[in-house]
DNA sequence: GGTCAATCTAGAACGTGTTCCTATGATGGA
DNA sequence: TCCATCATAGGAACACGTTCTAGATTGACC
């Protein structure tokens, strides 16, 4: 259980099982924004990773599972761009908030399929999935707080509780909206238009 | 398609369609109750409702569809309950929603495992359910500016632009709560707290 | 009562997520 | 080098949502 390797922090294991791995999430990517949710089938992915289906289970308990660790990964990307990124542009927190919800959303309705299964795959995760889902929702609420004090004097203080607080709300309403959109049940202006009156509603400076 | 009946508002139908339909949603509330989203299995709703699995389908068209259906049914009952109790408690805004929140939560965390498969049958809803979906969410919103204005001057007037605003976004934090405690994220006593926290934030007098 | 259309029953059949089994490698220790 | 262990391939088997088919039943209308 341990060779030569030991390189990256994504996951333990021998080069070997770090490439199928690899493979693996890359073929639910181009499955799931091919397809959507329901194009995401594990014989299909196993093909396309070229792994046998027994194997996939092996690394991925469920599609949900490999769902959600496919939208973990995409979540830490993210994260990794806003870093390079500088400054968030906006002169209040909830511009600088809107500014970045709007980015991320906009992302994600660039590849409506994806966006589709990762949701769907999320909504429908239950307590098995926790340690993944945990891992996205503190990624999504440290890039909110991120932004209300990005540029600001506070930029390097914890956030306050009031702050963690609003992120999780904003959180909650953004998962909703694109819950809605997902499904059809709403547009992505429309999406866009809820999100900015929650966060006026709650970022009244 | 009329003989003697059209007595309720309830559907159209026969009185045969009529009681059929509501074996059907009695058959899958049961095993809602008793073993959640998993245990609500076609086959034994049609069974324990004593209707062919065709007929099922035909009155239904899928699991989701019932289950949402099963839903929209307990809010309406909820809703009539809630006219008949009179003025909401609390002296602001969001005590009386806190109130009615807590009240709504209780009643459903009373019953786990119904609430659960309700719950992901919601999230798991797609545009083709948006009629149901959307009958639940004006019922939440209704219940939540009814509320804000409970036993105030305000009371018979019409819901602000801001009411209705703030009134789905409380929706919004309320399912993504109990989708985290449904789905065994979350405890019961950290639900009820992040709500609280959101109305507190969203409804400072 | 007789007829026709709609509805219902019973159950087979199909698709996809998940599990299981066997044979075949790969790996690491003696 | 040889052996013990474990991961993988390949694919059958199973569970449950969904669809489909064939025949019985019902109810409206003559």
């Amino acid at each position: 259980m341990s060779t030569t390797n030991s390189l990256t922090v994504e996951e333990l294991g021998s080069a070997a099982q770090r490439d199928r791995r690899k493979r693996i999430l890359d073929a639910t990517y181009e499955l799931a924004s091919d397809g959507g949710f329901d194009a995401v089938q594990m014989r299909a992915v196993a093909d396309r990773a070229e792994v046998a289906l027994g194997t996939l289970y092996r690394y991925f308990p469920s599609k949900i599972h490999l769902l959600v660790s496919a939208l973990a990964r995409e979540f830490d990307r993210n994260e990794a761009m806003l870093k390079e990124m500088g400054p968030i542009p906006g002169g209040t927190a909830a511009e600088r908030v809107i500014y970045i919800m709007k980015r991320t959303t906009r992302g994600l309705q660039g590849d409506p399929k994806l966006t589709e299964a990762l949701t769907r795959a999320f909504m429908f995760a239950d307590s098995s999935v926790a340690a993944e889902i945990h891992t996205v929702g503190m990624s999504l609420t440290t890039m909110l707080t991120h932004a209300m004090h990005s540029g600001q004097p506070t930029e390097h203080t914890e956030p306050t509780a009031e702050d963690i607080a609003i992120a999780r709300v904003i959180g909650d309403v953004w998962l909703s909206a694109l819950m809605a959109w997902v499904t059809g049940r709403s547009t992505a202006a429309e999406t866009g238009a809820h999100l900015e009156t929650a966060v006026g509603l709650l970022l009244r400076d």
